[in-house]
DNA sequence: CGATTTTGACCGGCGC
DNA sequence: GCGCCGGTCAAAATCG
């Protein structure tokens, strides 16, 4: 990683270079020229000294800088092992058979944890899923409801939904909640998706980033007629990368931190200037 | 005002 | 043929 460029904060200051003059008659503009025949002087006999702590003091914030991102990274990594561990544990207890169809994505793990069952049939396959209320299923799709009937078995109304992505897509849902359990939603779908789930159309409309994924996905991907039985590894995007630009991205819109940050970078620079006169 | 949801009517398959 | 049932349609209502 080059931590130079890793942590763009955007301050609004001079670019410093401590063995540029131009760079020191910028500093000198940008934080107040008391007298410029004394500093000039001084320039003159203490160069060197001057130099050289700025060298050190230099090397000092780089070491820092390396640090923090290490330890940035180690915290990214352990939370990708965390997030790893708890999709799969949620994927074990859910024994999962079959899939929601060719390429389902699941909009974040607290969905994906209240999946609880699956079961396939011939074309169709079914989901149950735990909800708070209504008979809305996150399942990365937009759907448009087309009916509600009260079934025989089942006095919990059947809700139809088409998928309304795209106006050629044949995939059709119907949801109910559980006779059983009422917290469990059973959603059915039928048929295929010609087109992409919204988080990718989301990805690809991000054309600034390519690689910006701020949240986790699951991914599948599997024919429906192949099974889950076998315990599978659900594909988890983390981009730490990407999590130290946000991070970055976020701490630079943040006027209290560029503003406390540059004032600490020129307090230390003055302290530096004060020390070796 | 367009998109979405609601809801009663309608349709087709199936068993008797 | 009739009734039941699940699925779909479409006009009205509602929402953002």
């Amino acid at each position: 990683m080059n931590h130079h460029r890793s942590l763009d904060l955007n301050l609004d200051a001079v670019a410093i270079d401590p063995f540029s003059i131009n760079s020191r008659e910028a500093l000198a503009t940008k934080f107040g020229d008391e007298d410029d025949q004394e500093l000039q002087l001084k320039e003159k006999t203490e160069d060197s000294s001057i130099f050289e702590v700025l060298r050190a003091e230099l090397a000092r914030i780089t070491m820092e800088n390396k640090k923090l991102n290490a330890m940035l990274e180690s915290i990214t990594c352990d939370y990708a092992n965390l997030s790893n561990k708890m999709i799969d544990l949620a994927m074990r207890k859910s024994k999962i058979l079959g899939t929601l169809g060719h390429s389902n994505c699941v909009s974040s793990e607290e969905d994906l944890c209240k999946i609880v069952t699956k079961e396939t049939s011939t074309n169709a396959c079914k989901v149950q899923i735990c909800v708070d209320s209504n008979l809305v299923v996150r399942d990365g799709y937009q759907w448009r409801k087309y009916g509600q009937k009260v079934t025989k078995d089942n006095p919990n109304p059947r809700a139809y939904f088409k998928c309304s992505m795209a106006p050629s897509c044949p995939v059709k849902k119907k949801v109910q909640r559980s006779v059983k359990d009422a917290t469990i939603l059973v959603a059915t779908y039928e048929g295929k998706h010609n087109h992409n789930p919204l988080s990718q159309l989301d990805d690809n409309n991000n054309n600034d980033n390519n690689n910006r994924d701020d949240n986790a996905t699951i991914l599948y991907d599997r024919k429906p007629s192949e099974s889950l039985l076998e315990e599978e590894e659900p594909l988890i995007r983390l981009n730490s990368n990407n999590l130290v630009g946000e991070m970055a991205r976020t701490l630079s819109k943040d006027p209290s931190f560029t503003a406390a940050l540059a004032n600490a970078i020129s307090g230390r620079i003055m302290q530096l200037q004060s020390t070796t006169r």
